[in-house]
DNA sequence: ATTAGGACTTAGGATTATAATA
DNA sequence: TATTATAATCCTAAGTCCTAAT
């Protein structure tokens, strides 16, 4: 192994990051003994029996718990309580004022990072699937031969009536296929092998995607049944990883090399894949995968028996993986192609489904990997090994009357069920988390469609409700019931600030917090009102936001933080989401939590786009225009991202783009002034300097200026050389190269000279008309560059995605296309559009 | 009434493909 | 033409919400 300077070094990701951290503690074979500290655990919360909003004036009356006082909400919960971890960075800000109407959070805070804080462990034995290795070849899908009549399932004469038929772009083979045809494909595809050299000719470019979709978005359906999902499906079953294939690079045991077993190995090799990132560096995820490392290696007898954490040295493991990415990145062309190949029949066999006779794709036909679980933030089991998935653990569903897929070879199912209430055709149990895994539809599906659709048709209808549901939760933040107070309350920090509902979490997981879950350390209060947020999120996302609230609103959180309450306790004590959600279904059917979360998106960025798109203007423009009501849509919901790795070079780079366009016009200003020296008087912007454009710079950049030149020259020459050797014509000569850069050297004293002079005579045709104009073409483009700077430092953290996938509904998008001639392919990527075909039949005047 | 966990949506990071540059 | 920045896609963790079990 040569090259081992080349250390990837560490991660980037200034954002979380944040404060504290790790201790030093790091991880220690011997004894799991480590105590899980008390962290985690507060005492139990006695109910707040308010008396009163207190001091200042507050018509509000006594608050005083309901009767139920008795119940005792003893919350067993418990959370780390003391040592809250210090949060690096902050900022201040402004806090916003404009008070009412939808929309939340207009600027606030943004900053964030990880909690610190906390070790823990624990692994307990988990179960060795493991089995007999069976005999590999697993790789190989085994086909169905089974093409009995039975796969038959037809379109079950299709329930509702007219069936729509559309063509997705693209119509070709107009007729073809009606039901039986298809059928006929189904059959067909079902026992298609992948991997047979056969299904090779294809892959093709993507488009392939005529075939006749079910436009049932074009339908009256008026709903026939919910829970019904399907009533016949037919698909290939799941993928499973290939076996682990030993590549016998040892690894260091006390600076010796040891050799593994291929399962020990294995489990080496994930985490040597890691090394020098954030994880590897993790001290929580150094121990849960060393506890579960150690007892592999011991299962398998690993002869110097591993122990100490601190012993290892996967460095040549991780070099290897390096040398084999390597390898896989300079791979010959035909190679890859083949490798593409083989991806396209699998996808051609597995990810693809027959529901009610239609052709589906399926989502995530493979099953997960082996690995090490790479929680988020501050997970306790973070780095735990997750296990590989056995056939015997893998439960598919399907029709009764679907041929079952063969499972892989020397193996069999866990079960077959038939439940067409359910949209998954796999399922299988997690060993880390316990959690359960599904293989569902692709996004594209009609199924997935159709439960889109409904999320913003409830959204819309939250629309007409949301004013008298205001009114109504604006009145009860007054209202003598704690309960309902803090409920009130609750929605309107879910209203306003796009709070997510916030389950209560388990001890297993990072300590994140929603809405209902909040704690008396996430808000902070200040003078008049307002509101200081800090929590992690979901997914451990920094919330850290300032925000003017409503008066009432104020006084409560100042009440409900009043007294008995400590960090650790929560500040709704009396809330449960279930509760909330109950409420919100009272008061609009289908309404929850997140729905507000929806609707305040796609309402936030129908009425953003509205303002910000020029009715007459370039499609840059128009596109500028989408993507900042996308951003403003992003940060409600405060969806953020690392910050990539070269963004500050990038920037510097932008930043001497600008100049150099400076420059430029700096130089033209004098070609003017030489070529008509009267201007000086009355043109005297002509002698003002380019802001930012020092001396010194300019100097440099024609030096590098010249040294392109020259480099262009040469290359030139090289080329034309080239040419002339394949004419059989004589090459230039070294001289003649020469010659040619004498010009540069030339150009080189010219610049020189008009730097000392002041004097810039410009080229031939120079006259003050085309300096002018060139001038506002300059303009032009640094405005552009500029425009384009500010945009990216403004979206470094910010993830425009999220919101544009989950919550912004695709009709406005597509109405707002149509309206502005605006090509759909701008806004959304192909997969976008499957996803949101449903969607981009609306009319240009179409309304959230 | 609570709790547990099933099913489905939402989420950021990792990986891969493509576009922009050197 | 290789390199690098960016966009698209893939992956799977982490939420929400609901229903069934206790």
């Amino acid at each position: 192994m040569s090259d081992s300077e080349d250390m990837p070094l560490a991660r980037r990701r200034e954002l979380k990051e944040a404060a504290a951290a790790f201790s030093d503690d790091d991880i220690d074979d011997s004894g799991d003994s480590d105590t899980p500290l008390g962290k985690r655990k507060r005492p139990p919360v006695k109910k707040r029996i308010i008396e009163d909003d207190d001091d200042d004036d507050d018509e509000s009356v006594n608050v005083k718990s309901e009767s139920s006082d008795s119940e005792v909400p003893l919350s067993k919960r418990s959370r780390p309580g003391a040592k809250r971890p210090t949060y690096k960075e902050y900022s201040d800000d402004d806090h916003s004022s404009d008070s009412d109407t939808p929309l939340a959070a207009k600027k606030a805070v943004k900053t964030n990072g990880n909690r610190g804080s906390k070790t823990n462990g624990r692994s307990k034995a988990r179960p060795s699937y493991k089995e007999e290795s069976s005999e590999s070849d697993s790789d190989v899908p085994l086909a169905k031969k089974s093409s009995s009549k039975k796969v038959d399932t037809k379109p079950k004469a299709k329930t509702s009536t007219a069936s729509a038929k559309v063509k997705t772009e693209s119509s070709k083979t107009s007729s073809r296929g009606k039901a039986d045809s298809k059928t006929a494909t189904a059959r067909k595809r079902v026992k298609d092998e992948p991997d047979s050299k056969a299904s090779i000719k294809k892959v093709k470019k993507e488009e392939e995607e005529d075939d006749e979709v079910d436009a049932w978005w074009l339908k009256s359906n008026e709903n026939e049944d919910d829970s019904v999902k399907w009533t016949s499906l037919v698909h290939n079953g799941v993928y499973f990883p290939p076996d682990y294939t030993s590549h016998g690079v040892k690894m260091l045991y006390e600076g010796k090399p040891i050799t593994l077993s291929s399962d020990v190995e294995e489990v080496a090799s994930f985490f040597a894949s890691l090394l020098y990132t954030e994880h590897a560096e993790n001290p929580t995820f150094q121990k849960n995968f060393f506890s579960d490392f150690k007892a592999i290696a011991k299962k398998h007898k690993t002869v110097p028996s591993i122990t100490d954490f601190k012993k290892c040295d996967f460095t040549p493991i991780y070099e290897h993986i390096q040398r084999q990415k390597d390898k896989k990145k300079n791979m010959s062309k035909e190679d890859k192609l083949k490798l593409k190949e083989q991806k396209a029949a699998l996808d051609e066999f597995y990810g693809v489904c027959y529901l009610d006779g239609r052709k589906e794709k399926v989502g995530n036909y493979r099953i997960e990997p082996p690995d090490l679980f790479r929680g988020r933030g501050q997970h306790p089991k973070t780095g735990t090994l997750k296990l590989r998935v056995q056939p015997e653990q893998v439960t598919l569903n399907l029709s009764k009357d679907a041929p079952v897929p063969k499972a892989p070879l020397g193996h069999s199912w866990g079960g077959i069920v038939h439940d067409n209430t359910k949209t998954w055709l796999a399922t299988w149990k997690e060993n880390v988390n316990d959690s359960t895994k599904y293989v569902f539809l692709a996004a594209g599906s009609s199924l997935k469609g159709q439960s889109d659709f409904k999320k913003f048709e409830t959204a819309r209808a939250l629309k007409k409700e949301v004013g008298g549901i205001r009114r109504a939760y604006m009145t009860d933040l007054k209202d003598k019931k704690m309960f309902i107070r803090q409920r009130a309350t609750a929605m309107y920090l879910i209203d306003r600030l796009a709070l997510r509902a916030g389950n209560e979490k388990g001890e297993d997981e990072a300590d994140t917090v929603g809405c209902c879950s909040l704690r008396f350390e996430h808000v902070t209060l200040e003078k008049p009102n307002i509101l200081h947020l800090d929590f992690l999120g979901k997914d451990s996302i920094r919330f850290q936001k300032t925000v003017e609230v409503d008066e009432q609103v104020f006084k409560n959180i100042r009440l409900f933080k009043r007294e008995p309450a400590q960090e650790g306790d929560d500040l709704f004590d009396r809330l449960k989401t279930a509760e909330l959600n109950k409420h919100l279904q009272s008061l609009m059917k289908g309404l929850t939590a997140k729905v507000f979360r929806t609707y305040n998106a796609s309402f936030t960025f129908q009425e953003q786009l509205e303002k910000l798109t020029p009715t007459e203007g370039t499609l840059a423009e128009k596109l500028l225009a989408y993507n900042r009501a996308n951003r403003d849509v992003a940060i409600l919901c405060n969806h953020q991202r690392a910050v990539s790795k070269g963004h500050a070079v990038q920037m510097d780079k932008i930043i001497d783009k600008i100049r150099a366009l400076k420059y430029q016009k700096y130089k033209l200003k004098r070609t003017i002034l030489t070529l008509e020296p009267k201007l000086k008087k009355k043109r005297p912007e002509l002698l003002e300097p380019e802001s930012d454009l020092e001396d010194e710079w300019m100097v440099e950049h024609e030096v590098t200026l010249m040294e392109k030149e020259r480099e262009k020259t040469r290359a030139k020459w090289e080329k034309e050389n080239l040419r002339r050797k394949e004419n059989k014509e004589k090459a230039m000569t070294e001289k003649e190269l020469k010659e040619m850069l004498k010009e540069v050297d030339l150009r080189e004293k010219e610049l020189a000279k008009e730097r000392k002079t002041g004097n810039v005579p410009g080229g031939k045709g120079a006259s003050v008309e085309k300096c002018d104009a060139q001038l506002l073409k300059l303009d032009d483009r640094i405005a552009a560059t500029r425009a384009a700077m500010v945009d990216k430092e403004e979206n470094k953290q910010t993830a425009l995605g999220t919101s544009k996938i989950n919550y912004i509904d695709p009709r406005i998008s597509a109405a707002w296309c149509q309206k502005h001639k605006v090509p759909l392919e701008k806004i959304f990527t192909k997969t976008l559009r499957d996803k949101f075909k449903w969607a981009m039949t609306v009319d240009d005047d179409w309304e959230f």
